[in-house]
RNA sequence: CGAGUGGGCCAGACGGUCGCGCGCGUCCUUGUGGCGCGUGAGGAAAGUCCGGGCUCCCAAGGGCAAGAUGCCAGCUAACAGCUGGGCGGGGCGACCCGACGGAUAGUGCCACAGAAAAGAAAACUCCCCUGUCGAUGCUUGCAUCGCAGGAGAAAAGCUGAAACGGUGCGGUAAGAGCGCACCAGUGCGUCGGCAACGGCGUAGCUUGGUAAACCCCAUCUGGAGCAAACGCAAAUAGGAACGCGAUACGGCCGCCCUUCCGUGCGUUCGGGUUGCGCGCUGGAGAUGCGCGGUGACGUGCAUUCGAGAUAAAUGGCCGUCCAACGACAGAACCCGGCUUAUCGGCUCACUCGCCUC
RNA sequence: GUCCCUAUAGUCUAUCGGUUAGGACGCGGCCCUUUCAAGGCUGAGAGACGGGUUCGACUCCCGUUAGGGGCA
């Protein structure tokens, strides 16, 4: 998928009380469609998880932003208009808050799917929380 | 009351709570920070279809090509926009629609059908006349048909999208603007109007369509575009300024020409890309009042500052209200337009029909 | 963001404004063969959408829609 087509939000980073963090991005399309081919897929009715294990080869890059995790949020542009991106993105955002993400050690992809900003945000919140909690969480934390 | 026409305005509101971009202030544990305050998308921000501003291409001029516009006058920074007027078409009407210059400047095209598709030129059918011609009929010198010859022909000729003005009367052997009346068009004259154009008079003057075919005429246009352009920082090649200068080549982003500039030598100074900054929002700005103008618009005064992100900021939840859970949809250098998308609501002016007074 | 280009059968592709839009591959049916392939005969199938100019539009003009490309 080219680089061209993916919306990917810069985060924060954490700080001592709050949530809120900076992110680098994961900017490079390499990154992406590495993680694209590599990483394990979560799927709910609303949007996909793409998640990566941080590889210790990555050394620039642990170097560079330690050893927290990162996030992006991904809204293809053929799913739609300027005013569903955004609002795919926003929702996404705050689902990764709700969620307690970044997680440490993970880079961790938002996929936007069609149906997102239609349903209601605590149905989507709902199906995350499930999805989340019965994989990678609890298995490897 | 019903049906309709044109213009303007709004684009859910209020409160609570969590959250986002930018600016300012303040605090400290100085940073990818906390707190507080302020501010924060549209009528189309869209399509990128036109027109400008701004920036660079060293600069200036001329010619050709290419493109755009196209009734007239005005508005404007400019326009393919807008306003007013004219003409044509549609509607009972309010009103709406129109790429609406030139076809005697020239060239091309007009399939099929048709005698003919553009100098109405020739040929054909038909019409008319003539006959030591032929046939038929009888009312016995005429009628009809055929044949031959001849004059005229702008009447008629199934066609076709379109046939060389139309209708009527006269005229004639038969006919024809051949003559006349009315209608349509054209030329000329005159009056009104800045003009487009319109009114009147006059001349038988009667020239097919197509220019969103080539073209002619008039007016306009250099090219590229904020990923333009400029500045700062670290590593490797071209470079920039000044002085001297013949040919050749290159530059002036369609082509050609002229002036001009560069490539050569010497001296001096420092640099393509990535990141950050700048451009970046105070402007043909907005609101109100007044004045000029039929109007678009112009102008004076007062008040006011209303986004500037850089993977890109406006939402989630709760409560109340609206008959309605609220359409199309998100700034990316900035403006003026056009076009397209769009749930509904409010308001002003006007038209037609019906009823009542 | 900005500047451009294209659209014809399932696919690739022709066309000067004038018959029923031509061709190749593919598809259906029949023949041939014991059967399949090859071959022969035959058939179906298209102008992105909406307007306009013209007697007449795939072609000319305007507007939408959908694809594709260039830029640092």
């Amino acid at each position: 998928m080219p680089c061209s087509l993916l919306v990917v939000q810069r985060v924060a980073s954490v700080s001592a009380s709050k949530w809120s963090i900076l992110l680098d991005t994961v900017k490079s399309s390499l990154e992406i469609s590495n993680l694209f081919t590599s990483g394990r897929r979560l799927k709910t009715p609303y949007l996909t998880f793409i998640v990566g294990k941080q590889e210790d080869g990555n050394e620039v890059g642990i170097r560079q932003h330690g050893r927290h995790g990162r996030v992006a949020f991904i809204a293809g542009k053929k799913l739609g208009n300027a005013v569903w991106r955004n609002a795919a993105k926003r929702r996404m955002r705050a689902i990764c808050r709700d969620l307690g993400g970044p997680w440490p050690g993970y880079d961790v992809i938002f996929l936007a799917k069609q149906s997102l900003p239609d349903a209601t945000y605590s149905k989507v919140l709902k199906a995350c929380e499930k999805t989340i909690q019965s994989s990678f969480l609890s298995e490897e934390v």
